[in-house]
RNA sequence: GGCCCCAUCGUCUAGUGGACUAGGACAUCAGGUUUUCAUCCUGGAAACGGGGGUUCAAUUCCCCCUGGGGUCACCA
């Protein structure tokens, strides 16, 4: 199967079409066919400087790079619609002469008169009049070689049932009274998405085209396309998949939210297999209990059948964020450090100081704690620099005798041997001292907790200090004691 | 509003007439892993929108209602 996508530069490239990439990019390798990634630039007033490449990037990182693209070319260059000008002209110029299409030359004051008008007497859709379609060829000749400006226009058939077979929602009919006669080539000469769409997915081969549901409604206008050029027996098959919405939100993905670009959420710390093994279950399922996968095991394992019919799959971030622990956890610490560095590099991040055999001390401790690689600074700080504390959250926990119990704890410290620096060591110590002195574990531990940490949540106490060192422990209780 | 689509726990979903006392995962709650947090383990609560049919039998098939969404541009 040959396969596609085609984003358009207008901006960041979103999750929701960041799936569609992630299904179209499995269709295709699953039956060794090639994922083809074809840039839509015809809008010229929406389109953004550096969006195309960021595009191309983002699939790049995620691994789900095109079989063909403006990045690595392919067979059918150019991969840049805007390239492509005068091919979708050529093909205007069939429908032209077959009648399927036709010159306007309302000016847009005329259609939105047209579209007011309709609106008022309670016409269901908005549809232009056909009104240029009465223009004699002699007429039409005329206002072209007057340089008048013009698009051209489908002859959308009265009295029709146009049918969509969709593979996974099945046989969709449309009346074609209620499709508009769509603008193919607009007044600047570009094609309108629909046209060049139907054009380089024909001329590209393309056989089955995954994209999102908002699409059935123009699918009629692509399928009749087709027809008029020729080419039922090749137009490709139809899957729409659900969009995707927010948690707690009625509507489409939002910043409000997080990040909504497929890049942001790397940026963010996540992991990219976290978040393709997400992606993969917006509207997919392998009917089995099986919820950890990876690239190759979905690219084995998809297909179209498994596509849900839910029209709207809401994406919860606490699924991805419990993705991205799972994956950090499976991780060995070795790698885990060079996931952390690369990742801070990559996106200007500064890490604390030290050296490898202390990184991966401090980071074999927070290991499991972490959801996201950005998470690693504020879990760390502590081991990397002497942490301000306040001394009332000392007293939150040793109460009347905090100082007391600080006080105690650093003459204790202070008298090991240094060879038993250790976790082990400190811990029957410690506990032999909340025996002998009645106190309750809690007050003392956690009272020494926030006086060497600032934080009431760290990894194991006798842990941390073992890796803190007898020096740097002690020079932090001695300074929380000055302060109680 | 017209047209089109969709409808199982809070969320993603399994389920294609009987094997369903409706399964899993995330989230949530309780307990355990003898200080916190996290991990891990155990257990709990949690759903077939409503009404008609069809059938010996409906979550599963049909119809209606309701609800949700999409789309109606010289944007994609």
């Amino acid at each position: 199967m040959r396969t596609r996508i085609a984003p358009s530069p207008t901006g960041e490239f979103q999750l929701g079409n960041f799936r569609t990439a992630l299904y179209n990019y499995a269709l295709a390798k699953n039956t060794s066919g090639a994922f083809v990634v074809r840039v839509e630039d015809t809008d010229r007033n929406r389109y953004v400087e550096g969006s195309m490449e960021r595009t191309l990037e983002v699939l790049e990182k995620y691994g789900i790079p095109g079989d063909e693209s403006p990045l690595v070319g392919g067979p059918y260059e150019p991969y840049i619609q805007s390239q492509r000008l005068e091919l979708y002209k050529e093909y205007a110029k069939k429908l032209l002469d077959s009648g399927h299409a036709y010159y306007c030359f309302c000016s847009k004051e005329r259609l939105e008169e047209l579209r007011d008008g309709q609106r008022k007497s309670g016409m269901a859709a908005t549809r232009y009049d056909k009104k240029c379609l009465s223009l004699s060829s002699e007429e039409v000749q005329k206002k072209l070689d007057q340089g008048e400006p013009y698009v051209i226009r489908l002859n959308v058939p009265k009295d029709e049932l146009i049918k969509v077979d969709d593979l996974v929602y099945g046989e969709i009919t449309f009346d074609s009274n209620q499709i508009d006669d769509q603008v193919l080539i607009k007044g600047d000469g570009f094609p309108t998405y629909h046209f060049a769409v139907v054009v380089d997915d024909y001329i590209m081969n393309i056989t089955h085209i995954l994209r999102g549901n908002d699409w059935i409604p123009s699918t009629p206008k692509h399928i009749l396309l087709y027809r008029f050029f020729g080419w039922e027996d090749r137009t490709p098959k139809f899957i729409h998949l659900p969009l995707l919405k927010e948690l707690g939100s009625s509507k489409k993905l939002s910043k409000r939210f997080g990040a909504v670009a497929a890049m942001d959420f790397l940026k963010q710390g996540y992991l990219r297999e976290a978040v393709l093994n997400f992606v993969m279950f917006l509207g997919w399922n392998p009917g089995t209990e099986k919820e950890i996968y990876s690239l190759d095991e979905f690219i084995k394992d998809f297909t179209i059948e498994k596509i849900g019919k839910t029209d709207l799959v809401v994406m919860d971030r606490e699924k991805l964020l419990w993705y991205n622990g799972h994956y950090i956890r499976s991780l060995s610490v070795e790698d885990l450090m060079l996931r952390l560095a690369a990742w801070a590099q990559e996106h200007e991040i500064e890490l604390p100081q030290a050296d490898k055999k202390y990184h991966l001390e401090v980071l074999s401790l927070v290991h499991e704690r972490m959801k996201t690689l950005s998470e690693f600074v504020p879990l760390t700080h502590y081991f990397y620099a002497d942490p301000k504390v306040d001394p009332s959250l000392i007293v939150s926990f040793g109460g009347d005798e905090s100082a007391r119990i600080i006080k105690d704890l650093l003459s204790l410290y202070k008298a090991v041997d240094p060879k038993k620096w250790t976790s082990a060591d400190l811990d029957e110590l410690s506990h032999s001292y909340v025996t002998n002195g009645g106190y309750k574990t809690k007050q003392v531990f956690m009272s020494l907790r926030a006086a060497v940490t600032s934080e009431t949540a760290t990894p194991p106490i006798f842990d941390t200090l073992e890796l803190l060192g007898k020096e740097t422990t002690l020079r932090r209780l001695d300074s929380a004691l000055a302060r109680l």
